[in-house]
RNA sequence: GCGGCUGUAGCUCAGCAGGUUAGAGUGCCAGGUUGUGGCCCUGGAGGCCGUGGGUUCAAGUCCCAUCAGCCGCCCCA
């Protein structure tokens, strides 16, 4: 877990408020070129829904859960995953509308309980999207399409798309025989977590990364070349859309994700930027879940995107941000005591009028104030001096360039203002 | 869940084989300019040395535990 600073760390300039903000904005807006809109769910829901949805054998179910009990002897999790909660939330609503699409996307914090390491948390936040109701391959090409539009406008573009089909129930099982009749007889050859996945989920032997894992499955029944005819056509009209949108992709036959309810596409997307935690997203298909968690057969298909691995890798990138300009249009500069009402007033006015006003509240010197005005990136000093109340003016000083400094009558110190923003769009 | 490393001022780090008042750079505050920023100079404040136990005449330094972080495995975002 990790806090987010106004200013950046030294050492992580990526736990940055103004860097996360430009990621959600630039999330948001590629959302809605693509016509999907917000939701938002608890952050705690009943364990169950994990537990059924994301599959008791996986890693997350069996053993990275935040599950407590609440007073009413309730198991809840805090959200471990971000799909589950939007089927939830789908069907408890009932946003779905008779043959029609539901196109949904959230920014949402993420809970696993595991070991710690550099871009793995056990709080992360993550931007994702659901198109629920479209079987179409073409809404998967839409959905990975939206990922490739967002991380080409963060300014990610040393990324890796690779993608793959996991079939569906009606294939799986005969290309699941297969392998497992290849790999009992090289059990003996393979490390112990992957004689473990054997018994427990064969599918992910496939993408461990022990060299000697890797050896033994060698020759190893291809998962592509079983899937049934449905499954294949779904993935071959896929890659015709991926060819259309121009979007480059590897196929990697071992790719298997680690959730239950991925059916036919599986895609992740990698960055030789990270190290360990390579994957900056990733997601799939999955035409079963919602009918599992009690609706109606809806197909659906999503992704999430992790947002600190973003942010990491424009980090090591140093790509330059479009961040927000926090620095203050005016710093009020009141000499004395007797002159700090008015500056006090003066701040309120000029927010009052939209443009951003400071002042000192800790009764220092002018050179300190200005230091302040300065170190904020204030555009004017506005000093409110007794020589100046004199005469009902004040001086202001522009603080980003060298021009000298003017007095200004009060009564239009705004328009003045106003009339001299930096960045003004004439 | 497994293995390894780290934890000293706000931040980045020094601290030699345990030995007097724990340092630097940067940031912060103030002065040099009796009402004026940026640069420069001078001074100042700021540290239960992650936490709890232990060894020792003496522990930031050694040992154990614990928490947090980092690296690899596992897995994922």
């Amino acid at each position: 877990m990790h806090d987010v600073l106004p200013v950046p760390p030294s050492v992580d300039a990526w736990l940055h408020t103004p860097r996360w903000r430009a990621l959600e904005r630039i999330f948001r807006d590629v959302c809605r070129l693509h016509g999907y809109r917000e939701i938002r769910t608890p952050v705690m829901e009943s364990t169950d829904l994990f537990a059924r949805s994301v599959g008791a054998g996986t890693d997350i179910v069996s053993k990275e859960m935040f599950t407590f009990t609440d007073r009413g002897e309730r198991s809840m999790t805090l959200r471990a995953e971000g799909t589950a909660p939007v089927v939830r939330a789908f069907l408890e609503n009932g946003l779905a509308s008779g043959g029609s699409m539901t196109k949904l996307y959230y920014i949402a914090t993420i809970y696993r309980y595991e070991h710690g390491q550099r871009g793995r948390y056990r709080e992360h936040q993550q931007t994702g999207i659901e198109a629920l109701g479209g079987a179409s391959p073409a809404v998967d090409a839409e959905v990975i399409a939206l990922a490739v539009a967002f991380l080409t406008r963060l300014g990610i573009a040393d990324v890796a798309l690779r993608l793959n089909s996991v079939g569906c129930p009606t294939c799986r099982p005969g290309y699941l025989a297969a392998l497992l009749a290849f790999a009992e007889k090289r059990l003996g050859l393979m490390s112990r977590d992957n004689r473990r996945r054997f018994e427990e989920n064969p599918l992910r032997m496939l993408d461990s990364k022990d060299p000697d894992d890797h050896a033994a499955l060698e020759g190893a029944p291809v998962l592509r070349s079983y899937l049934c005819a449905e499954c294949g056509d779904h993935f071959t009209e896929l890659r015709a859309h991926l060819d259309d949108l121009g979007i480059a992709y590897e196929l990697d036959d071992r790719l298997v994700r680690g959730l239950d309810y991925y059916t036919r596409t599986a895609f992740e997307f990698v960055s030789p930027q990270l190290g360990a935690q390579d994957v900056i997203g990733g997601g799939g298909r999955y035409d079963g879940l919602i009918e599992q968690c009690g609706g109606p057969p809806t197909p659906g298909v999503g992704f999430g995107i992790g947002t600190e691995r973003c942010l990491m890798v424009l980090d090591r990138l140093e790509a330059s941000m479009m961040l927000e300009d926090e620095r203050p249009i005016a710093y009020v500069i009141s000499p004395g005591a007797a002159t700090s009402r008015r500056a006090v007033a003066m701040v309120a006015e000029l927010r009052r009028a939209g443009i951003s006003a400071e002042t000192d509240y800790l009764g220092r010197s002018i050179k300190a104030q200005m230091r302040t005005a300065n170190k904020l990136g204030a555009q004017w000093a506005v000093i409110l001096g007794e020589v100046e109340l004199a005469r009902n003016a004040a001086a202001v000083k522009n603080l980003r360039n060298s021009d000298e400094q003017r007095e200004i009558p009060i009564s239009g110190l705004v328009s003045f203002i106003l009339d001299h923003l930096h960045n003004r769009v004439e």
